[in-house]
DNA sequence: GCTTTTATCTACCGATTGGTAGGCAGAGGT
DNA sequence: ACCTCTGCCTACCAATCGGTAGATAAAAGC
């Protein structure tokens, strides 16, 4: 058996090797990146990484497990972290797409991974990511009868299109956004407002009688 | 120069090749894909195949353009046939999710190419798919004043993450659907529905008085 | 001090990759 | 009859693929 974070010296090669198979899995794909691609990376020779991970499909195994295990990791946290009250979900919404903004490898290594290996990807999404979804799911259920959310949600489904959109609009967004007229000017010309937006209208009621104020809806 | 139909006798190799590409290239992706593979499955030898295309890339890009050309040409029709006044935005929704989901893989096709080639797919995104996005843009634009669009829609950017919404939607569906309660029993158990919720509500204003009954926003 | 274990290396393996060379059968034009 | 061009073939190529064997040096355990 050997342990993750054995020496607090430095990073563990093992570490090492994951942190650029993850990066390069992420931009040229898994059947795109090779041992030795990796080898190089981590500035070792391949067998010897061959040492750490018997083989690249043990490799890929571990890269995806450990995206998962950080997801399962951060979660809570982010979901502890949300302020209660009607601002909760927006608070949620933004701190799970600002989870895959500051790291847009991380959903387009998920994307890949639901492509190329769609029942393992299911299998991780079950075990380790729907508790959490489910409890999301519940608490919008029981903002229905409070008159806060629309009574027209599906709510499990509404959680699974929101993580769904959110990861696809990183993963790809500058792609997509050669759809927009203010053109590039940079990774950050991202219409992230209006993402928030369609998540928001989607889910809370209209406020009773004034409306457009945006009083009840604001964020912050 | 070799043409794509010429005799009627039978789909021609070139089309063969293509089309059997095309599904390969989705289900494994580019580099997950072999010419042999391809080979095989069109029923010709390798040498053959790069007889038709002189290499892989060139493969991969005609497997690309085909896909744009398709869409280009089938997405006029949706515009064209979907019906005038308040259900027009609900029924070229609805045209454009069966368009993706009575073919998954042109969805996982675009994801992958998106991903493995950003600058190609931007570009023909810009250059061809771009024109009818900001067509509708526009008319949304239109609506607002009309009331029946919500002030604070930014057209452009809604539009944008809608394609980018269905397209993710309906690649990843199959593996997001383990999110979901209602385990498995079949491949149509996909909330659909919810989609065209959300993509609803987040862009028609809420009817003036009465509510909930969806008198104005009801599809068929 | 000796042995074992850990982590890396060089050298190599067979299989497969994308791609080329060149032959060959048939259809069509002249 | 002859030539040309098309479309497919067999045979082959160098390069790269994932992976193994075995040597070696340093550290750890006894």
């Amino acid at each position: 058996m050997v342990d993750k974070s054995s020496n607090a010296s430095q990073p563990s090669a093992k570490l090492r090797i994951l942190d650029k198979a993850r990066q390069l899995f992420a931009e040229h794909g898994f059947d795109g990146t090779s041992l030795q691609q990796v080898a190089d990376a981590v500035g070792m020779r391949k067998p010897s990484l061959l040492y750490h991970f018997r083989s690249k499909e043990a490799l890929r195994e571990s890269v995806i497990e450990e995206l998962l295990a950080h997801w399962q990791e951060t979660l809570p946290r982010l979901l502890a972290e949300s302020r209660y009250g009607p601002d909760r979900f927006a608070s949620l919404f933004d701190a799970l797409l600002s989870f895959f903004e500051e790291e847009p490898r991380r959903a387009r290594l998920v994307t890949r991974a639901a492509l190329d290996h769609p029942d393992l990807v299911r299998r991780l999404l079950r075990e380790q990511l729907r508790p959490w979804t489910v409890l999301v799911s519940e608490t919008i259920d029981m903002g229905k009868a409070s008159g806060q959310i629309r009574e027209d949600v599906d709510a499990e489904a509404w959680v699974m299109h929101m993580i769904s959109m959110v990861i696809g609009a990183v993963a790809v967004g500058p792609v997509s956004s050669a759809l927009m007229t203010r053109k590039d000017g940079g990774p950050s010309e991202w219409p992230r407002e209006e993402l928030v937006r369609i998540a928001r209208t989607s889910l809370f009621a209209p406020p009773p009688l004034e409306a457009d104020d945006g009083k009840s809806l604001r964020r912050q």
